[in-house]
DNA sequence: CTAAAACCTCACGTTGACGTCAGAGGCAAG
DNA sequence: CTTGCCTCTGACGTCAACGTGAGGTTTTAG
């Protein structure tokens, strides 16, 4: 499939999936013109690449883990540094209860008619 | 208090807080030469700054739901808003839930030293 | 009184994940 | 064959939340 299949497909952009070349996340092959050439696993691919981006990791942080994953293997190093990933997101979901609940009292607060509760 | 307290008690940067002051999230009154000088209820007020960022809201969000804070009063509109953001955290943090899986997955994957599993 | 530390206002620099435009070539349909 | 959409490679633009220095004033410690 070209390009433009897979972008239709994962819903991320044209540009987006060049970008994921170019940061060494998604490989492609290339037909005879240039144009770039994905397989079905490419698809599943981008969802893991846009996962792990939706989960705060960066670009060069993806592209250490992702030969981890193709080699289902992975080194001390790479180890750690997934679990301390995973902590990190760990850490965030905990905070981002907090805000959301803070936003709950916020919202319970001004929609109450009567406010004579002291907050902040 | 002055900016530099306010700073090392909320351990947020000097220029943040000026920065938050210029996107009119936190009030300042000033000295006669002109240094900001905050109240005990400043620290607070960051403390709830930081966590709506960190909740992944914008400057300009934060600037349109403060004051219904303060005031302890929201419009229509800005309860609509307030209820869209948590939403958005919800889903935020169901996103989350799902990465910080799969990263135990490719851990559990790569850990293994018998690797006859298919993955992505 | 003086020197260090803290504060002020510009105003440009940074970073990441793309968006967007330019200019040029490639490909199926009529 | 040509029209129209897709693709290519640069390469500059964007946006947010600050970082960082310049150049100058103010406050504080000794």
């Amino acid at each position: 499939m070209r390009i433009g299949d897979l972008a239709t497909q994962t819903r991320v952009s044209v540009r987006a999936l060049r970008y994921y070349e170019e940061q060494g996340l998604l490989a492609s092959t290339r037909s005879e013109s240039g144009q770039r050439l994905y397989g079905n696993a490419a698809v599943n691919r981008v969802r893991l690449i846009q996962q792990l981006y939706s989960a705060g990791l960066s670009s060069k942080t993806i592209a250490e883990l992702l030969p981890c994953v193709d080699a289902k293997v992975s080194t001390p190093e790479s180890r750690e540094r997934l679990a301390s990933e995973r902590d990190r997101i760990n850490t965030q979901i905990a905070e981002l209860i907090i805000a959301r609940d803070r936003l709950n009292d916020i919202i319970d607060m001004t929609s109450r008619p009567n406010p004579e509760c002291d907050y902040v």
